[in-house]
Parts: C-alpha cells; sequence; structure tokens
DNA sequence: CCCCTTCGTTGGAACGTTCCAATTATTATG
DNA sequence: CATAATAATTGGAACGTTCCAACGAAGGGG
C-alpha cells in the first residue's frame, strides 16, 4: 500500500538531477543554479520527501545532535533549564535527544550509552548521580558540559552553575534587612548545592555580626523533608528560615503554619531555585531565583563552542541569582512566640 | 589522539571472525557457537564497542525507535505521563525520542518532522495542539497513539484518555456528600477536556436533583485563570467550587482566601489532575486523580501493540480517575458570607 | 567410504545519504 | 573565434550495519 518514503533518488529523478545535486540544493548550497533548486524543492515538497537522518549522520559521520540527561523531570529545576538549552541549540540547526535517569546512576550510565549509540556529537548534563569515574568515562569519549554540578572538575569538560554561595548570602542579606537577626539555615543535605549555599549563609551571617545566631538544620530537598527541618528548627525561636530550595520552603512554612505561627507575620521563609510554581498566587514564595533558562542556554552556548574547538581550556561559568521577593518574608516580629 | 570509535569489524578481527558474525553474537543469535560468543563478547568488551544506531537503522530498515511529542514540558500533567511511556518502552527494547512543541502547533508539527528523519516507528502524542489535518497527515504517516485528547478519531490511531465526563461526576458526588448543594463549575475554557469534566459535573447536578444550582464560570487551566473566574464566581454565593485543574484550583483557592473566607471552613475546593504538587503539604489540595502513568504506560502498549498488527481497527481506552481526599475539601458551611 | 544433513561461519549486497574528483556547460578574455 | 576560467552537475566511493545466499566442516546413515 503506503509505498516506503521516498528517498532522495525519487526526488532526483522528479526533478530531473542527480542525487548529488540534491544533496546539494537541500543541504542550502550556493552552487546550485536557481532554476535547478527550485525544481529541486518543488519535487522534494510534492513528494513529501525528508531526509533519512540515519543515512545522513552515517554518511557525514556527524550527526548534528546532542544529548541531554536530566536527573529528574518532575524536578521543575530541571524542566526549566532544558528549555533553555533546546532553544539555543535549535537555533543552531542542533536536533536534541532527551533522557533522564530517574535518579539511579547505573540507569544514568545505561542512558548515556544509547545517546552515545545515536552519534550524539556533544552531551549536556542537567545534573547528575554519576559517579566520578563514570563521569571521567563519558567526558572522555565525548564534549560534556555539567550544569548545576561543579564538584568534578575534569580537564576539558565545561561546567555551568549558579553561584550558591552568593545566592546564600542575598538571601540572608534580605533577611537581615527586614531586621531578622535569628535566622536558621535549613539545609538541603549533603550535596555539593547544599553545601555552598549554606557556605553563603555563614558568610553573611558573620558579615552582618551575627555568627553567634547562625545554626544550621540538616534536611533534604523534598517537601517532607522541609517540613521536618522546620518543626525541628522552630525550637530554635527563629524569626527567619532561609531554606536551600522552593519546594523545601513549601515544607517549611506548612510546618511554621501547623504550629500556629503566622508567615511572614512571626516568622519569615525565604526559598531557593525560582521555579514557576513559586510564582504561584497561593504559594506566594520570596526567593532566591537562578537564571534556569539561562543555565541552559549558556550551556548549550559552551557545548557548541568546545564543538568548534575542541582542546580549549575548560570553561566554568558561574552565574547570579536574582531574589525575588513575595509574601512569605517580611519585617521581623521582635517575640513570634508571643 | 583518540581514534575514532571502533566498529564491527575491529571487534571482528579481535575475536579472529567476520562481521557477520559478531552482528549475529551481538543480536543473540542461537546459531554461534558459545566459544566463538565468548571471544566476540569479550573483544567488544575490551574495545568499548558501540553498535552505531544509524547505520543499524539502516541496514536493518528499522529504528526500535518511538518518538513521543509532549505539550509542554513544565506542565506536570505531561511530565508524570512520560514517566509511564519510558518505562513501558523501554522494556520492550525501544527507545524513545523526546520533544516538546510548546503549545505552537507549527513548531510541534516541525518536531514531529524532526522525529520522522529519524525514522521514529511510532509516535506518542501526550497533548497536542495539532489542526485535524496535520494530525490526519501524520497519523496517516506512522502508527500514532494520542494521549489526554479524544475529539478528534482517525481510523487507524488508538486514543488514551481520562474518563473525564466520570472525573466531573467524582468530584460533584464528593461534595455533594459533604453537604454542599451551591457548588460552582469553574471550568477550563474551551477545550475537549474542560468541556467533558463540565459536562459531567452538570449530569451529577442534575442526577442530584441540584440543576437549579448548577452555574459553570469559564475560565482557564492557569494560576491566573483560576483565580479570576473564582473572583468573579464568588459572587454566586457558593459553598464549593469544582475546578477543571489542579492549577487553576489553586489560583481559585487564592481568590476566596484573599476574599477573606476560609478553605475550607467556608468554601470547599476540589481540583483535577492529581498532580504531585498537589499532594505537598502546604498545597494539600483534594482533587480527581487522574493515573497519569498509566495512561502513558497503556498509550506505549497500545503502540507497540499495533507495531505488531498494524491494520487492526482503532482501540479507544478511558480510564478511572480516582478521588484523592485532602485538606481543601470539608462539610458545608450553610452561610459562608457570615 | 560416500552422500546428505546440520551447524557454524562467511562474503557481498543493500540501506540512503555525503563528499570528492571528475566532467560538462557556460561565460569571460584576449 | 579559440582558449581559459568559472559555474553547474555528475558518478562513484564511503559510512557501519543487517541480511541473505552460499560455503566448509563435522556428524550420521546407508
Amino acid at each position: 500500500m503506503s509505498a516506503s518514503r521516498p528517498t532522495i533518488l525519487d526526488v532526483a529523478s522528479r526533478a530531473g538531477v542527480s542525487k548529488s545535486l540534491v544533496s546539494l540544493a537541500l543541504s542550502g548550497s550556493d552552487k546550485v543554479s536557481d532554476a535547478s533548486r527550485q525544481r529541486i524543492e518543488r519535487a522534494a515538497q510534492e513528494l513529501g520527501y525528508r531526509p533519512n537522518a540515519a543515512a545522513r549522520s552515517l554518511a557525514a559521520k556527524k550527526s548534528r545532535t546532542l544529548g541531554v540527561l536530566v536527573l529528574d523531570l518532575y524536578n521543575p529545576v530541571f524542566a526549566e533549564s532544558l528549555d533553555g538549552v533546546q532553544t539555543e541549540v535549535r537555533q543552531h540547526g542542533f536536533t536534541t535527544m532527551l533522557v533522564s535517569g530517574g535518579d539511579d546512576p547505573a540507569l544514568e550510565r545505561a542512558e548515556i550509552d544509547t545517546l552515545q549509540q545515536f552519534q550524539i556529537e556533544g552531551l549536556i548534563l542537567i545534573s547528575h548521580r554519576l559517579t566520578e569515574e563514570m563521569l571521567r568515562e563519558v567526558a572522555g569519549e565525548i564534549p560534556t558540559v555539567t550544569v548545576t554540578r561543579d564538584d568534578i572538575a575534569i580537564p576539558r569538560m565545561d561546567m555551568v552553575c549558579n553561584d550558591d554561595v552568593e545566592g546564600g548570602r542575598i538571601a540572608v542579606d534580605h533577611l537581615v534587612s527586614l531586621g531578622h537577626r535569628r535566622i536558621v539555615c535549613l539545609s538541603g543535605g549533603d550535596n555539593p548545592v547544599s553545601h555552598s549555599r549554606a557556605q553563603g549563609y555563614l558568610e553573611a551571617m558573620a558579615a552582618h555580626g551575627l555568627s553567634d545566631h547562625a545554626q544550621i538544620v540538616s534536611g533534604g530537598l523534598t517537601d517532607t523533608a522541609g517540613y521536618r527541618a522546620a518543626k525541628e528548627a522552630l525550637e530554635l525561636s527563629p524569626t527567619a528560615f532561609f531554606v536551600a530550595n522552593d519546594i523545601g520552603a513549601m515544607g517549611a512554612i506548612a510546618a511554621v503554619e501547623e504550629a500556629g505561627f503566622d508567615v511572614p507575620g512571626d516568622i519569615s521563609v525565604i526559598g531557593y531555585d525560582g521555579i514557576r510554581l513559586a510564582g504561584l498566587r497561593s504559594v506566594n514564595l520570596t526567593t532566591v531565583a537562578q537564571p534556569l533558562a539561562e543555565l541552559g542556554r549558556l550551556a548549550a552556548t559552551r557545548l557548541l563552542e568546545r564543538l568548534e574547538k575542541p582542546a580549549r581550556p575548560a570553561h566554568h561559568d558561574q552565574v547570579s541569582s536574582q531574589l525575588v521577593v513575595r509574601g512569605t518574608t517580611g519585617p521581623a516580629n521582635p517575640s513570634p512566640t508571643a
């Protein structure tokens, strides 16, 4: 029934030229006469011709395809960066193949393997759980850029990160400017990102002469972790919480309100990441917003640059976050417990 | 420096056999002696051989790859279905290529084009904005399954949907069982999904003899749309809102609280979709939950079945939603305005 | 001991493209 | 008008795999 898809030969014969000329014309070469070009384009159009990417990639020895691994598609942080990657990549005529590793190192490695089978020319890791060994192996075989993680440096591997230390300082500065002193940091647990944010917190507290009040309660990056950490931290009678991420901050708010306090009347809460969700009316969370799409865009740029100059030294970009004041932070209440 | 990637010929010569035997062995044929198989596997291992998917797809005339288009990656509804798709597809040895159309029909069409260049064998549309004409064209060229939209039926195209009418009834039944009568539906606007949900609302209101109280306020599927619609609907002095989706419900809650009412003390709010977000402690939204991952899994199953039997008649699956009671619905307050 | 079958293995064609060197058509130059 | 230069076009090799028909080597039956 449906004859199989038309090939370049079908287009060639319909246009009355050779396959080579069709190839030339469709790739936009300038050494094709206007007359031929038009006939070829019409023939292709009429046949509904679509070049076979597999054949192209095989013959040209390049796939014009980049691989993207995201740690977890549910996480809005990654989804938003992904968008930045795709816009930039598309503009340069590349295609992107997306996989997600579902938080499992072995699966992540397997997914990267699949990407490699498709002859991707470069790889963007929007966070990952690979072991250092795996990462070295991958980065050794293929130009790689990591986004959001900068704990493992590898010679030719570019990294694009948010300046989490600065972000921590921004959060504290904001709270201090509102008169808060007893600011507790609800950290995201044992990972490089959370460490840096806590580090920024400590530095800023010191800078404001509040080292005595600096307290870090370790939690995690989930709603529940934020809730538990906040519950524990309430015993320290704080006037404000700096939480390591937005989702955790939402959990923390639930704990604060459940304990009978008002946010921000009694206790202010500031999050980190700037996911869209935080901007919803009923959430309305003050946060330190990473430029997520920009992070992705920059990663794509760096990768494309590296494809041009494979040997250049690694770039380590750090982009700044921006304070977004919404409804969960306010002037310090001297005695919130009252 | 790094010699280019090893090919099947490198493996063959290292194992001392022909390329054909390597191909056979690696594809798991049973007509390869154990001795040869072992030598081949070791050689492949040692060389770090990875088959070239482009060459394979070209030679075998099948790509073992399915395309997935999601309307919008930010939308948690789609991300969760996607997960179901991927798990199922992977189990059958297929790879998936993901694209998103960013809510623009022309871009969507272009992305599908890209997928076709990669010789995908089938296509899953997790919602879409294609025109009927575009959809017919695509579905005519390649086995296609749509998820979440069932307004356009095409002979060989399978569809997997939530039963939105039933879902609307479930929401109303729940509210009525709590004593609510003045239940207003904040509809998601002019799209098939929202229509069905509103339809279910009307049917259930009628079934409970509440047709006189049935009122639909048309909004949209965003936070802001829910907020506006709720604001308008408050004039109808309702005791409960059924909102067409979870995000909209969050907007509605903001409007209700802003007007000085308590949720659920004065007014109950129920959403639709069952996104993870709704389960966050500080959101805690009662909702009609679609089995999102199941939807995706089923779509993948149907597609794989069709690849086996291309000519079989179209399957139209409807899966049931489930009520998830959380904190935004409660007993009716006879005079919420008081 | 020869022939037939079975098993394991092989070389070559094919897949649809790109790229290059070679060829032909066209225009410019003296 | 001949020739050189340039523009346009072409055929064939190559890319790395799968698939198929065909091969040699064992093994079994007569």
